[in-house]
DNA sequence: CGAAGACGCTGATCTGTGTCAGTCAATCCT
DNA sequence: AGGATTGACTGACACAGATCAGCGTCTTCG
């Protein structure tokens, strides 16, 4: 992958054709680069440094806390996705992000951003494009807790995941490599750790997909979007306003 | 009310304090006035017109239908809300709303907007900062039916419109008139409508609400927010930035 | 007026998922 | 090398909440 297709170049590149020169200016938002371990919290709630981070490579997951010590998996975020944007609006984050992999981030200050977008307008109507594509998935993830049982729940969100993976080039229909674990799914998807494991035999035995030694693999593409009734729209909209 | 304190002003009043300009500015938004009855869909799910409106009286909920039939319910808009904010930034919509009781509320343009945007950049924060609580909101649903149980879900659920109501001069600590069915709070909460009733039934033996009859009363208001953890602060942030 | 819907409410029964308790293999640490 | 930790996996059992079936009261409307 070359430094003018970086996973975030790939995803905006999706809505809104980029130009070279739109193309230079998302590069250099990539100057700061750092580096995380993973499971050492990167944001936390509470915490009153605010910084934005655009994802280079690694997976990290945001949540929240509950005082019984359980927590709930907002979503997960992978290359090229921002991390933290909301923290910069208000004065503290109102959630934690944790790397579950070790990460690399490139570090954005909203001076930048506005720079950028000042130069490029264009850019600006595709990252507000890409938030507001993160708020609905948000609400999808509600649909998914509140309404479907955990099975359509499990292969609902595998089906998701590939989605957004095949937008920045890290997954095919046949299937991606994914680094969680059956603990981090079931924090997610409201489910308990057990069950989750059976559910995945399920979905193996029924031959929909097979979840194994870190790989995911569809071996019924089209018989699991069926089974949990995807749309395959909901993630490749028609793109903003301003295309 | 007067003309100057609209649900809108109030809420926006919370989080900056506004001066007569910006007050009036506000209220020039409000001109196009329109009223909707009863269940009828304002927003539908695909719908290309673009229009965004701000509540000025009445309730309304937005949703997304599944396949099957049942619905989950997103949120409930009151006074002084947005409506279909992001509907604006999509080419569709992407989820439906429709009016609980006869609705009125004000049409907005994209471009009134920008234009009061641009007179009074304040005002720009305040309304950014009201559509990132509504998406914290969404945020809190999602770990309210991934990790409470029905009967802390619905305590949580009539605190958090409390507090809301409470913003647009609508409730007190000791309770709130309340329009929505126990059919509409199961779809909201993902319960069953009977499950609705039970649930509401224990809360009200144990001396904590009383929801009948449209009202909802806070018989011991401390032992409910300590029942189900309720965090007071998490409505009331500290305020935008350009505070 | 009477009929038809809403809506609140309840008991009986069924079921999806959680909880508990444990095994096994792989990896990391000292 | 041995011990600790982590993750996948399983069976037995318990329970929260769904589903089914039904009653009663209001409101709406032809």
């Amino acid at each position: 992958m070359t430094a003018l297709h970086t996973p975030f170049a790939l995803k905006l590149g999706a809505f809104v054709a980029l130009s070279d020169m739109e193309l230079n200016l998302l590069n250099q938002l990539h100057n700061r680069r750092r580096t995380f371990p993973a499971r050492r919290d990167m944001i936390y709630e509470g915490q009153v440094e605010r910084s934005a981070y655009i994802l280079a490579s690694g997976w990290v997951c945001s949540y929240k806390l509950l005082p019984g010590g359980t927590r709930q998996i907002v979503d997960f975020q992978i290359p090229g996705d921002f991390l933290g944007l909301r923290s910069v609006l208000f004065r503290t984050a109102d959630h934690n992000i944790e790397p579950i992999t070790r990460v690399k981030a490139s570090e954005v200050h909203v001076q930048d951003l506005l720079e950028t977008f000042n130069s490029a307008p264009r850019l600006a109507a595709a990252v507000l494009w890409a938030a507001s594509r993160d708020e609905a998935m948000v609400v999808e993830h509600l649909v998914d807790i509140g309404r479907r049982d955990a099975k359509q729940r499990m292969a609902h969100f595998l089906l998701e995941l590939g989605a957004r993976l095949k937008l920045v080039g890290l997954a095919s229909n046949d299937g991606y490599s994914c680094p969680l674990t059956q603990y981090l799914l079931a924090d997610a998807l409201g489910l308990s750790a057990v069950h989750v494991n059976r559910v995945l035999r399920e979905l193996r035995e029924d031959g929909f997909v097979t979840f194994q030694l870190g790989r995911v693999i569809f071996d019924d593409f089209d018989g699991l979007v069926a089974f949990c009734e995807f749309d395959r729209n909901y993630l490749d909209h028609d793109g903003p306003l301003m295309k």
